[in-house]
DNA sequence: ATGAACCCTCACCCGAGGTGAAAGTCAAGA
DNA sequence: TCTTGACTTTCACCTCGGGTGAGGGTTCAT
């Protein structure tokens, strides 16, 4: 029989984890002194606590162990699902990497990289309105969906944004649909919800006429951590320039071009 | 400006976030309403949030964000830290995986894998003897070496090994020296301190005549995982057989065969 | 005036342990 | 027999990056 600092020596860890583990009812000791407390464990134990160290390392909750482990619940099952998740934290374990290197080469050269954060985005309901009703002028789609919207009675509960099909197809012009969030739906709206997408994001700040170089660094940031780039890409005018008529919340006016700070979303597979 | 739910909306982080970061000194809101308290942003500071998102999903601490952001650090050291941290969890990742394979092929046929572990080992102070000097008898080189420890007046500070060097050169037969652990050196007794090294650990239960099997598992986990094995293995014999005047603590012996338990230590590379 | 949707602080919880205090136990050596 | 040092025990509190909920204040539209 081993003393507790031993059979932890053995077993690589700390005395307080075989405690700990007692504790749990995940690893109790083979024998304890009825005067002194002291836990006392055989040799015969290491292989047990081995393969609970095993499980451990695949990032299985202590909970679960013990129901491996102590009421024999279904092995399989859960390999099958700590693979799962290791291949996930793998993939983004290479994105990470992939957008690091992009960050490391612009801090040789003293600049920041682009600040790309992969999130979940949509699922707001949305009023929309198409850009070619208006002959392609962004700013009046703006200008006559915020109408509608008034005249609905119905306020807005976000920034407004666009989405962006950038190549509808072989040698046809890019197709925007404007859009803004609403709390509820209407008569006289074309209402949906956005469909919830993951998305690289990128905030571009500053004159829209520079934004091409934001959005060429986001798709390049994109195809270095390996994803694939879908349609279509979302807009979001965090801060804008607009006319005060625009009945939309005061917070999202701006008048120098210098703050303006517009996010690009890049749905992507996976 | 925006109320706090609406930047961390726009942020991509729970309100909760915002006011931790506050608290931390890490991120300020621009503005502060001095009677209600209420956290305004500006649109402004959704850049410098998404700055500290993306070190953070790269595992940087909020502290060393703090240091980077707030007091301006060296950003290109600390990147070059988070690329080595993450290159190493990538190589223990791949090697999980790597494992897992094993355990789900075995799995499959209602085995069970092995446990390997990987940990670091050695470091102790061992009185060592070489089996070539007996004759290649190990059982024998061990009664000569606790001979040696209790003459020296030493105790034995551990379950003793060996260190075998299973191909010492082409065509030559293994090499092997015994060892046991040992609290300090002595005259008349050969005491060193065996390297650290990274090992592949695996259990061998029962006879030590099946222990070649379990040898060979752990050199098919260790190839799975890309790992190169280095020489020399280590033996523990955590729970053996043996004569009772070796006078190593009495907690590792044991009579039946099917209660010995032995530690196989495999170095690997890296 | 009232309800809904915000906001504030404060306190406690999670996992998987680390750290340290106060006190008990045990074996060897003087 | 006494001391010393290396063990052991329990207990309580700390870590990190938040989540959750209570209790109470504010703002806004109806």
């Amino acid at each position: 029989m081993f003393q507790i600092a031993a059979f932890a020596r053995l077993g690589g860890v700390s005395p307080k984890v075989l405690r700990d583990y007692d504790e749990l009812g995940l690893f109790r000791p083979a024998w304890v002194d009825r005067l002194t407390g002291y836990r006392l464990y055989s040799a015969a134990q290491l292989p047990q606590l081995r393969r609970i160290l095993a499980l451990r390392d695949l990032g299985t909750g202590l909970p679960e162990i013990r129901a491996l482990v102590v009421d024999g619940a279904d092995l399989r099952a859960v390999l099958e699902q700590r693979r799962a998740a290791l291949v996930d934290a793998r993939r983004e374990l290479d994105r990470r990497l992939a957008g690091l290197g992009i960050s490391l080469a612009a801090a040789q050269e003293g600049q920041a990289g682009p600040d790309v954060v992969v999130r979940d985005i949509g699922g707001e309901l949305v009023a929309t309105m198409d850009v070619a009703r208006v002959d392609g002028d962004v700013g009046r789609a703006f200008y006559e969906l915020e109408l509608r919207i008034r005249d609905a009675g119905v306020r807005a509960a976000g920034p407004p944004g666009a989405l962006v099909r950038e190549r509808p197809g072989p040698g046809m012009q890019p197709e925007t649909e404007v859009f803004v969030p609403v709390g509820r739906s209407a008569t006289g709206l074309d209402v949906r919800r956005l469909p919830v997408a993951r998305a690289a994001t990128l905030l571009h700040e500053g004159s829209y006429e520079t934004m091409a170089a934001t959005r060429r660094a986001l798709d390049e940031w994109c195809i270095a951590a390996g994803l694939r780039p879908l349609e279509p890409i979302r807009l979001l005018y965090l801060q804008f320039g607009a006319e005060e008529d625009l009945r939309l919340p005061r917070q999202y006016l701006v008048t120098r071009a210098a703050e303006l700070v517009t996010e690009i979303q890049l749905p992507i597979d996976g």
